[in-house]
DNA sequence: AATGAATGAGGTTTCATTCAT
DNA sequence: AATGAATGAAACCTCATTCAT
């Protein structure tokens, strides 16, 4: 695990950089109780500090989880990395890769919610990071590709489209609706 | 295309159907054009009538958003319907409907905000309308399943599933997403 | 009991005069119930009508409680020229009025409200009924100070006021609240 | 005159409770201006804070009148101590402290629309302030009637509910109303 | 740097009154 | 004359953000 730090100008202090952490802890929790109408009250409350606090260090509720996304993306791309370290069947690997990252997103479905409501800002915001999954991605997709186990012409910006609604399936409840389920059919949709 | 009129406890009167209609179309327009946040305010104004008349026929904007789903529910259904009663190949008919549907859809991509805002609530709101679709819509699957042209294991539940995530991608605009695409993939994948 | 219609310009339609009576009654009932803030909603359906025929019969909400209030004190008048007509104890008759008269108010306690809220308004739009109600109970007061039975500074209005105060108690729930009581003491405070 | 300072769970900070004191005394102005309708806005403004303030430091308008009468019920309990101290006659001592209270009451008598409006609600929130009011008064009456001075039958409830009387006739403008006569009528009446 | 009180624009909702049917 | 749908000003309240301490 990379000691994924938020660069900021200046290095924060101790305690500053402590408080950084409490707050988007905070923010997570309470966005994934009581979805995006959650407050910043309530996620100073939660991080055990004021609300000042919180705005000095995020300016606005989107910054906030702007960064909360931006995190879960470096997530992500960790994994990524990960994988195209790993032997083994390089569709089966690919496949794992997504359900592991699947996992990680449902921990706090609020996030979903994010990124949906956010809806196009989130490109804007998260370019690097976003470009950080996707390197990993396509090379594990190539390998894939190459051995002739996945559908050739999908791209990486693909695997973002179709993850995203699986993620909107987690965000829903609705009678038959399970994202495990959603899941494998997105993995046999690539699949030869 | 029958007359989809919504039944009422009593008739409306001529007028106050009128502006049931306008408040509908209205909430539709604006929705579309400023997303969920758009204010009952502004879908009076778009109505080209006051406050109050849409609180007399929605008391919630949950309600109004309510309507608007199943609305497109009943176009959904009435157009399996009409693929119920069409010759072809099963498989085909099918993927023409899901095409037809998303086209509809796509036509106010707010209301897909909607549904996945208020997720679960909706499922509640609009059991008899997803009732109503997915009957016919099982029975052009079966067909389909019997001709050995479509996946034995998939059902109508899945399909709701994902052209949620077809809907998913709709919302959003982020680089290479594509609903057409996405739904393609999703077809493809039914296929056999 | 005398037939006390309100005049109106024209002799109202035999149905007319049906829906004034049902419409006060409603609005007595109502007003009772749920105190002022009752709306003229509640009214029109507590009578059986359309609000449109609230408002063709009393222009304001206003209005309406005022007739409410002036047939109020038309029947106090009524039992105050009854008791003029009554033999026995000048005082005794006089305290028996009072007695008879805050049995009609507590009937509905909310006609009190009407008086409190409104105030200084009330004597503006019963000016006549009040003193149809003051010139016997001037004559009754009269007659028990002549019979030095009364304090001879007592004056007609000082009765209102006093009677307004035992109003008060009935409209609240203090502990040890008891208009009976309350009453009695001013019976007291008039008594030689 | 004790300073009266509002108990708190933690005291404020500075400018909260200089905001606090604010808020009562802009309420107790646009009270007795504009009587009870007057508006959360409107307190705000004369308060010269934001509404949010006001609703900050009370929850609803009724929490704000609640604390108004609590103030109000103070200053009789401070007046009703230092009676209780004061040398000369019982029954005189008593009827000045009653004159007294009334005129602070009339201060704003605004005041008295909100303890007849909300009547029964306001005898919970000020239990204890009405305790310690009723303690001293109990006391000076005890005193008055073991000189034979006032009627022995009369309680410290009698004396809330017959003020209360009083109260009600400050908030009406009646012809021939007049608090003064009405008090007097009632020390009158509890004489010997 | 941290705190939490203050702000006030903006949202929802109500209801006396009007007006088309 | 009756109806009840429509109106919209006004009330209430929330909450992202600012600012004094």
């Amino acid at each position: 695990m990379t000691t994924t730090v938020t660069e900021h100008r200046r290095p924060l202090r101790a305690d500053a950089r402590r408080n950084h952490e409490r707050i988007l802890e905070g923010a997570r929790a309470v966005f994934a109780e009581y979805g995006l109408e959650a407050q910043i009250d309530d996620v100073a409350r939660r991080a055990g500090v004021g609300v000042g606090t919180v705005y000095r260090h995020f300016p606005t509720k989107e910054a906030l989880l702007g960064e909360l996304v931006r995190r879960k993306l470096r997530v992500f791309a960790e994994n990524a990395r990960e994988a195209l370290a790993r032997e083994g069947q390089p569709f089966g690997v690919f496949a794992d890769l997504l359900r592991r990252n699947a996992e990680v997103c449902v921990a706090d479905a609020a996030i979903q919610h994010a990124l949906m409501a956010f809806g196009q800002h989130i490109s804007m915001h998260a370019q690097v990071e976003l470009e950080e999954l996707n390197k990993p991605t396509a090379e594990l997709m190539a390998r894939a590709q190459r051995a002739g186990a996945m559908r050739p012409d999908v791209t990486v910006d693909d695997i973002s489209m179709l993850m995203c609604g699986v993620s909107a399936t987690m965000t829903q409840t609705g009678p038959g609706f399970d994202w495990h389920r959603h899941l494998e059919f997105v993995i046999d949709m690539l699949r030869r």
